[in-house]
DNA sequence: TATCTTAGTGTCATTTTGACTTTTAGTTCT
DNA sequence: AGAACTAAAAGTCAAAATGACACTAAGATA
């Protein structure tokens, strides 16, 4: 017992963090990464914005914590949680001492358009567009950087752009998700091609009624060999 | 002072884990991976194979901290060195108690296959081949085979082969390292146009000599644009 | 009925990939 | 010296994957 809380004295603290991805339409409709962000509210950085987080409970996994935090700040279920990185840098607190050096272990999610509708918004917690941020406090523009890197990576030899959807989709809807991730056109034709060669979809005979053309039909994701 | 000392009490304790990699020649003379294990003397898993590892010191960074045990252990410098991932699940240790709780940032490493002979081996420390580890401690064997798989994968996307060879070498020398770490045999003209197509080798014009066939021209790796 | 829009299918040239052959330049054997 | 041997290096070719684009289908709307 004295062993472990005097090596505690001298070892960083260990916090979890989490990047929460959704798209929601913007001004014109299209879709775009979206993420929420609390604001501190005590020192260092007081009134900057920043990723949800905080410290890691004794009894409580990685994982869990990240899920946590995201539900207390959001109110969502994650649809995918994968862990980033761990930041640990001497200067991510610039003029901070040494004794209270955190250790950021940041996990990043996916939650679904659905859903992101009905999240809080208040004055502490706020969604931001990804590629319209303000300056963050400690290093947590790079920490979205490389989350945002990672996204676009994964989502093109891995199938999780899905997430993003309802359990039933179109091929329209399926392709916006990559357009609006990587910020490029996709030819339709091609993109479907290439999605049902890779079996990443299964077909429902479900046709989506109500559009004013013809009507597109319904896919869900593909489980078997997803990861 | 008393507040950071508090919450630690608390606080998971942080350790910092590497998996070194290097090639080494089997007894057919072919090169196998290799990583360097060390035994535990204290419990828990006392007398067992673990990785390289030691508590992370207050004033360290976490890529220096896995530097200095990968140092410590083999008396060796990495050629390259990347963050593998942080484990923290709660059943770490079994039958240890939450205060003892360890979450582990574990670093993967290349070392030159020219420099790993001259690593130390000792009572306490063995080099291993890659696919034939006994029971570690703790999760190291998972930790090792994610390390593989993560290495497996980063070679096929990424120019880190060269690492594990000198400056100079020739395609052989470089193809037999694809080899060795994917376990499978590649077309040495395959190899050659897509490793000149990719631009990630210059050549020097100098020839090696000593060979009982045509002398192959020496490479070295192309800096510009590695990663 | 004609028009509009997107779904869904089809075509084709280019590029990439994998399997394989041929030529080259050295050593070794006879 | 010449033949045999080995791997380097270059070349060939068909199959597969990719990107650009045209065409047909099926609904809503004017």
């Amino acid at each position: 017992m004295v062993s472990s809380a005097q090596s505690s004295v001298i070892a960083p603290n260990l916090a979890v963090s989490t990047v929460i991805f959704t798209l929601r339409p913007n001004a014109d409709g299209c879709l775009k990464l979206a993420l929420p962000l609390v604001k501190r509210i005590r020192a260092p950085f007081e009134g900057q914005w920043a990723l949800p987080g905080g410290p890691l409970n004794i009894s409580e996994d990685l994982a869990t914590a990240a899920s946590r935090n995201l539900l207390e700040t959001t109110h969502l279920e994650p649809r995918y949680l994968e862990q980033l990185y761990a930041f640990g840098s001497l200067d991510r607190s610039p003029g901070s001492n040494l004794a209270d050096r955190v250790v950021s272990i940041v996990y990043w999610a996916l939650v679904g358009n659905d859903e992101a509708g009905t999240a809080v918004e208040s004055e502490n917690v706020q969604w931001f567009w990804a590629d319209e941020l303000p300056a963050l406090a400690f290093d947590h523009n790079e920490i979205v950087n490389y989350a945002l890197w990672r996204l676009r990576n994964k989502l093109e030899y891995s199938r999780l752009a899905h997430r993003f959807l309802p359990e039933l989709f179109t091929l329209a809807q399926l392709r916006e998700v990559y357009e609006a991730v990587l910020n490029r056109e996709l030819d339709p034709g091609n993109f479907r091609r290439t999605v049902e060669a890779e079996g990443a979809v299964v077909p429902t005979g479900e046709r989506l009624a109500g559009t004013k053309h013809r009507p597109p039909q319904l896919y869900r994701a593909n489980q078997t060999g997803e990861n």
